[in-house]
DNA sequence: GAGAATAGTTCGTTAGTCCCGGACTATCGA
DNA sequence: TCGATAGTCCGGGACTAACGAACTATTCTC
């Protein structure tokens, strides 16, 4: 299973993580990751195209919210949740707190 | 000094609040707005185009977190805590805790 | 092993969005 | 009334996002 590369977290700022977050789709792939570690890439019930997905994927991974390892054909992926918490204590906690009973979270077809 | 029109809280999303977060200027505008309520469009310091802000401003204000209202020749702006805390509790306080010791935040031009 | 199947990425096109200069509107002061 | 000031509107060029099609890499089946 190696380690794809991923940003340094002293390097992720604030306004990258939350533009992250800021989108419906995002945030849905964040909260099934958070109930759900170590997840592939393709989510049960999303009507998203792949490469949509994969794009996604990829600016969560950019702004050092998620971290993702090859495994054979899969990728998995992780919330890098501890090294979050050091860096923007409370944040990620309070966005999936808050995602967990936002109407649209579960709407996201 | 009339009120102009805005979002009703149950309107908000989670996603759009943070998407109007997720952006360096605004983080900064936010900030200062927290730190001096009723401020004007204008804020010292910052070399942005005067229709740049606007459309910042613009962006903050759809997502419903700022409220605006003209004074004469004048925009008021106002954070909507109260609203957004009813509405995200948390997210306001931990935002503007974050960006608080956020090197990036200061160092908007 | 050969070949099909599967998970995901890359590429190219199209559609939409953002930034910013310049013109415009509204208000205030002289 | 005239000029100055605060902010908005508009249009074009640069940038970005979404998605289908082609591609790569790995696994499964025979």
């Amino acid at each position: 299973m190696r380690p794809l590369p991923e940003l340094a977290p002293e390097t992720l700022t604030l306004a990258s993580v939350l533009y992250a977050l800021g989108d419906p789709l995002r945030l849905e792939l964040v909260r099934r990751v958070a109930a759900d570690p170590g997840m592939t890439c393709a989510p049960g019930g999303l009507k998203v195209p792949k490469s949509t997905l994969t794009n996604h994927w990829r600016i969560l991974r950019e702004a050092g919210v998620i971290r993702m390892a090859a495994d054979g054909r899969f990728r998995r992926i992780w919330l890098r949740a501890e090294e979050l918490e050091n860096r923007f204590p409370g944040l990620l906690d309070t966005v999936l707190r808050l995602s967990a009973d936002e109407p649209m979270g579960a709407a996201v077809p």
